[in-house]
This record gives C-alpha cells, structure tokens and sequence, in this order.
DNA sequence: TTCGGCGTTTGT
DNA sequence: ACAAACGCCGAA
C-alpha cells in the first residue's frame, strides 16, 4: 500500500509535493481536509459522491475502534510483559522495546513474532496520531484523551480547526495555544531503558575519583522551624547523592551514582530545585546558571524567569542572567532595568560555548510557553552544547547575553520516541542573528564531539579538572557500602515501582483497588468515582406548575475533564485486565519483600547498629514512603479535587505525631491516615532515600 | 493572580 | 564578608 497523505497548510499535496489546482482536491466530509485525487488510492467511485468522501484517515476503521482504548494500554502491555514468567530477560527486553518503537525485530520465531506484531497493533490502533496514523512523536492531549504529534496538532491548529482530529470534541484554547507534551506517553521509553541499563548495571567502577558532598545532612531538605512550618521555602538543600564536584561538567554516569549505579538519566524528574540539586543535574538552588567565571558553565535550568527565552526541543535561545533590580530582598524579578554583561554568570556560559564543553539542561514547570517544559516538577533534558553567543537589545529594550543551545546527548530527549540520541544537526537560522552587535563563535574543536566511529558524543579534550578536592578513602568506602546495601534493594523495586505509579486513581491518588476507566480514559478507584457523584440522580424530574414534565438527564462530568460520562456511570464496569495486572503486581512486590527481609537483615542492622546515623535512617523510612505515595501529580496529571486539597490542610492542621510531623508535608500526612495493604511491601523492601524516580 | 519575605549556596 | 541567584510558600 501506497503511503496517504493529505495536502498540507499551504495547499501542497504531502505525496506528490506540489500544489494541485482546486479541481484536483477532494474534502474529507468529516476533517475537511483537502487530498490530492490523483495521489489518493481509494478514489470515490462516481462524482456524485465526492461530496460524501471520507479521507484514508477517516474512514481507517481501525482509527475508529481505537478511540475508546485507554491511553493505559501501553503501560499495561509493558507489564504483561515485565510478569510473563515464560519469557527470559533478553526476551523480555525485546519486547519492551518492541512494544514502544512498534517495529518488528528481523531474526524472530513466527508465532512469537505473531503475538508480538498484535502487541504492538494494539498499541499502535490505541495511540497513533489519527492525523499521521504513526505514534505520536512528541504527544499532545487533548482533554478528551486523544493523543496527537506537536507538529501535527499544530498544523491542525494553523488550518484553524478546533476540534479533536479523532473525536471531533472541542479543544480548549488554552491547549490551542501553548500544547504541552505528554510526557506520561513517553514514560514506556524511559522505563524500558532503564530497565535495560539495569540488567547491565552490575560492574560499578571502583577506581573512579569520589566527592562527598554534605553526608550529614539529612536526605529531606529541612532544617530550621520556618523551613518545616513553611513547607519547602527556605529549606536547607539535603544530601547530595551523586559523587561528582559541584563543578563537575558533562553527564554524571555509574560510577559517580553509588545509589543506583545508572547515573543521571535524561528524563529524570524531580519535584523542586531542591531535589534536583540533590541528583546533581544542577547544584545552585535558586539560580539558572551553574558555572564560574572563568572556568565555564556546567549547567541551566529553563524555568521561565526570563522573557527572551525561546525554546524549540532540540535547541533554544536562552538568556543571560542579571539586568534585573534584586535590591530589596527580592530574589527575583520579571523587568530588566539594566543591560546585561558577559560578565560572571554570562562570562562562564561564553567560555563554555567558546570551548565547547557539555552543558546539563534541566526544564521546570514554571516555563509556562514551552512545549517541552513538564507539567509539574523539574526534569533533566540532558547535554547540549552553546554554539553561538551575542549581545542584542532584549524585549524589554535592555541588551541581553544571548546563548543558542543545542542538544548533543546520546539518549534521546524525553519528549522523542526515537531510539537513539543526537546526531550533529545543522544550526537553526537565527534572525536576530544579523542584528546583533557582537557574536561570539567558537574557532578551536569543540571539547564535547561527536565521534563518527563511536556513533557517540564523547569527550575530545579532557574536561577542565574539578577545583574542589576528593575526601579522602575511609569516608568514601564506608558511604558507598552503605549506598551499595541500599542499591541492591532500590535497583529491584525501581521497575515495579515506575510502573505502580502508572496505576493511580485521579482522585484518591492511591493504588487503585478497583480500578474502572471512562470512555475518556481517566482511571479512578470504583469507590471514589461513585462518592464523587452520591446523591445524584441520572435524571431531573422537572415540573411546573404541579404539572410534571419529561424528565431530563444530569450532566454529570468526570472529574479529570469535562467529558460527561453520566452514561458510562449508569453501569460501572471494573476494568479487570487493569485490576488483575495491578493485583499481580501486588503480588510481586510482596514477593520482594520477603525475599529482602530473609536475605539482607544482616545489612540492616549493621546500619542500623551504628548509632550515629539514626538521624539519617529514619530519614530514609520517609523518604522511601514518599516513593511510595501516590504520584506527584505527574503521570496522572494534576486534578483539581477539592478533596485532595481538604484532606492535605486538615491533616496538616493535625497532631500527626512527632514522626510525621517532621516531614511538614500535607501529603505525607494523608498518607498516614488511608495507607494500607500490599504497597507495605514496597515499602519495607526499599529503604531508598528519595529518588527522582517520579519519571514523567 | 500577585506580592512580601525569607534560609541557603555560591562566586567574588 | 557580602551580594546575587530563573525558589517557594502563604496571605491578600
């Protein structure tokens, strides 16, 4: 079968690639979009009804059976795999990876390739972007759950259409005009990867330099009476879990994450900059450019502070720092008021793009007009290199550093469902470029580049030496043995843990018991979604004047989107495929932990027999409960209930005991209260300190 | 939504 | 020692 392929926003025909005169043009009665007749395979068999056409988009049947199927497939296929007891680890690998790329490896046994193509259909009927019928690259949502490509949503959009390609609901503007990727779509990716790299993670280097940073702190950044009772503002920054220098450039790998052994992986999400000090992907706390003077800069951080900023993925204009009135205490402003320097913080980005060091790009919520910031939290976008500076008059008038970024790292980027990382792209055309005064560019070879030979972006010239000095053995073996205990455990329960976070109700936020999934494929607990709607009736008796009228139906909306579902609540289906791959997962968990208790006491309590860290292991119960607790909104989205709000300030408002009050945190509050059954194994089994796990 | 105010780290 | 830093919270 031929490719089919609509005109595209100019009129120019996606196959042939030229722009046929109207006559040749067939609308789609139901997109109304325009197909080039010639190029199109399935011609309407008699003029009279072209004006009754459906496109090959719409009228693909498999498009129309897919609309219904919860976006959760994915991350169910992905555990039906990870339980099949039958297949071996290599095998298992296989077909994770096969599940996300929807390809079919060469060399395979005909039934198992069979099962594996319908995996893999499923998969692809589910969520393939109905515009281009492939998998979305870079997914946006639409409130009525349909997922579509960035670039094919934004086309759509461009031709002025306000509707769902796939169900025809309406999009709200806000989505319209800043679409945010879903990154729970490419949660799989990241998770089959991992799940990779730990089956390779076993050799850990012993010879690698080590810097310990803060080791009596303690893993929850808070210290001081103000920093409990105001949540997280002005806490103290916890303990640093990488062994890397603050002023360590390039990716931090294996050898410097004694924790897990993986290092820091592109994709990883933190809730604050705290948390994402802690992993060591940017260390200053407040602001957006790690780096020295002379020295170079290591790392940014996106995070929409600065209105010059312009982010495109794969490269972005990012701004200097300063130009802005701090005086007072403020610790940040939106208005420049002055022009900006290559000086401090901007002289250390110019030396990195002059040298060509690695960069470490971190993204945060806060960048409200990027498409590629996450929803909530902080997360880890991997390296890029500056390849050009200049000083330019800034949107405000005041001139501003101005830096391009662009990506060279070996993983792709969170929001790409490729498999493999960068390649050497060309640089974007700059306009602004022409009007700049000065540009600065690099004349030497790049410290950071790309190896033909390897395939790999590696270090050219060795990266500048740390100015900080490692401690010395003692400390170090002591550290890491303990991290070492801590890993085994934590490397287990990662992947079970990932995949539990995919199975949250929306509005209890717990493990759902049983689960049921709307026709707009939200998923809640049976229990929650019925509380939710108790005392509503389905029909409105209305009468007037004592006279009684035909009875109208309640609209009753979902709680996750304004998709009225009041049919579907009518008969309340528990999803049992969901329910039986969460309870297996359950199961699983549990296992684990028996087989920890049993097989690793004897490094427990020789921990636990030291004494002098108790502070520290109390801590790590915490935290590991933390992993454990409902997402942090960021794989199910931010619901806006009421309940979850109530529920958080009346236990904060509570004596929760002395234990949980120390964490001074509403939601590890709630968890105390309603927290019960088989995710205890989890927790006894992992004793972690708080991970930046809570992927995307 | 905006705004005041602060405990901390880091570069200089 | 000092000041700046793309934070963070809760009150208005």
């Amino acid at each position: 079968m031929t490719t089919q392929l609509p005109c595209d926003s100019e009129g120019v025909c996606m196959v042939c690639k030229v722009k046929p005169p109207e006559e040749e043009n067939l609308l789609c009665v139901t997109c109304n979009t325009p197909w080039h007749a010639p190029c199109v395979s399935d011609l309407p068999p008699t003029l009279a009804s072209t004006n009754q056409w459906l496109c090959p988009d719409c009228s693909n049947p498999d498009a129309h059976l897919s609309s219904s199927a919860p976006p959760n497939t994915l991350v169910a296929a992905m555990l039906a795999v990870e339980n099949d007891a039958s297949l071996t680890p290599n095998q298992k690998a296989r077909k994770r990876q096969q599940i996300i790329t929807g390809k079919e490896p060469a060399e395979e046994e005909e039934e198992e390739e069979q099962q594996k193509r319908s995996v893999s259909d499923v998969l692809t009927r589910s969520l393939a972007c109905s515009i281009c019928i492939q998998l979305p690259e870079r997914p946006v949502t639409t409130p009525c759950g349909h997922s579509f490509c960035l670039k094919c949503f934004q086309k759509w959009i461009g031709q002025g259409k306000r509707n769902c390609a796939k169900c025809r609901q309406s999009i709200p503007p806000k989505m319209a005009s800043q679409p945010r990727i879903n990154s729970a779509l490419v949660f799989a990716i990241r998770m089959a990867r991992m799940a990779s790299n730990n089956n390779q993670a076993s050799a850990v280097s012993r010879t690698a330099t080590h810097f310990l940073h803060n080791q009596d702190k303690p893993d929850q950044p808070y210290t001081t009476e103000r920093a409990r009772r105001n949540g997280r503002a002005n806490a103290a920054s916890g303990k640093i879990f990488v062994t890397v220098p603050t002023d360590h450039f390039g990716p931090i790998t294996a050898e410097n994450d004694p924790l897990r052994n993986q290092g820091l992986l592109v994709g990883e999400s933190w809730r604050d900059r705290q948390e994402c000090r802690q992993w060591g992907a940017h260390f200053v706390p407040i602001g957006g450019i790690a780096g020295q003077g002379e020295r170079g800069a290591q790392s940014v951080v996106l995070s929409g502070g600065y209105v010059d900023d312009e982010d495109h993925g794969e490269w972005f204009l990012y701004t200097g720092s300063g130009g802005k009135d701090l005086s007072g205490n403020k610790r940040t402003n939106k208005n420049h008021s002055f022009d900006q320097k290559f000086e401090k913080y901007n002289r250390a980005l110019q030396v990195s793009c002059l040298k060509g060091y690695p960069v470490r790009v971190v993204r945060s919520h806060k960048e409200k007009r990027s498409s590629y910031a996450p929803e909530t939290g902080v997360r880890y976008d991997g390296i890029y290199r500056i390849e050009k500076c200049w000083h330019i008059a800034g949107l405000q008038g005041f001139k501003v550093c101005r830096f391009l970024f662009v990506r060279c790292d070996n993983e792709p980027a969170p929001w790409t469902s490729d498999d493999h990382g960068d390649r050497p792209r060309p640089l974007p055309v700059i306009r602004e470029l022409k009007k700049a005064a000065v540009v600065y560019e690099r004349t030497e070879t790049p410290a950071w580049e790309f190896d033909e030979e390897d395939s790999r972006w590696k270090w050219k010239k060795p990266p500048p030496p740390s100015k900080q000095k490692a401690q010395n053995g003692e400390h170090i073996e002591a550290a890491r043995s303990k991290f070492n205990t801590q890993s085994k455990k934590f490397q287990i329960n990662r992947i079970k843990e990932q995949l539990r976070r995919g199975f949250s109700c929306m509005i209890c936020r717990e493990v759902m018991v049983s689960p049921v999934t709307t026709p707009c494929a939200h998923n809640f607990c049976k229990s929650c979604l019925e509380d939710e709607f108790a005392g509503q009736t389905f029909v409105k008796e209305r009468s007037r004047g004592g006279r009684t009228l035909r009875s109208q139906k309640n609209v009753m909306n979902c709680p996750a989107c304004p998709i009225d579902i009041s049919d579907y609540l009518q008969n309340l289906q528990v999803d049992v495929d969901l329910k039986a791959a969460i309870e297996s997962l359950k199961a699983e968990a549990e296992e684990i932990g028996e087989s920890m208790e049993s097989s690793e006491d004897a490094d427990e309590l020789q921990d636990d027999g030291d004494g002098k860290d108790e502070d520290t292991d109390s801590a790590n119960k915490n935290s590991a409960e933390e992993l454990n607790d409902s997402p942090k909104g960021s794989d199910v989205g931010e619901l806006k209930d009421s309940n979850q709000g109530k529920r958080n300030t009346k236990r904060k408002k509570d004596d929760c005991g002395e234990h949980l009050s120390e964490m001074g945190d509403g939601k590890m509050a709630k968890r105390s209260e309603e927290y019960k059954t088989a995710e205890e194994a989890v927790d006894e089994a992992n004793d972690s300190p708080s991970s930046p796990l809570n992927l995307p």
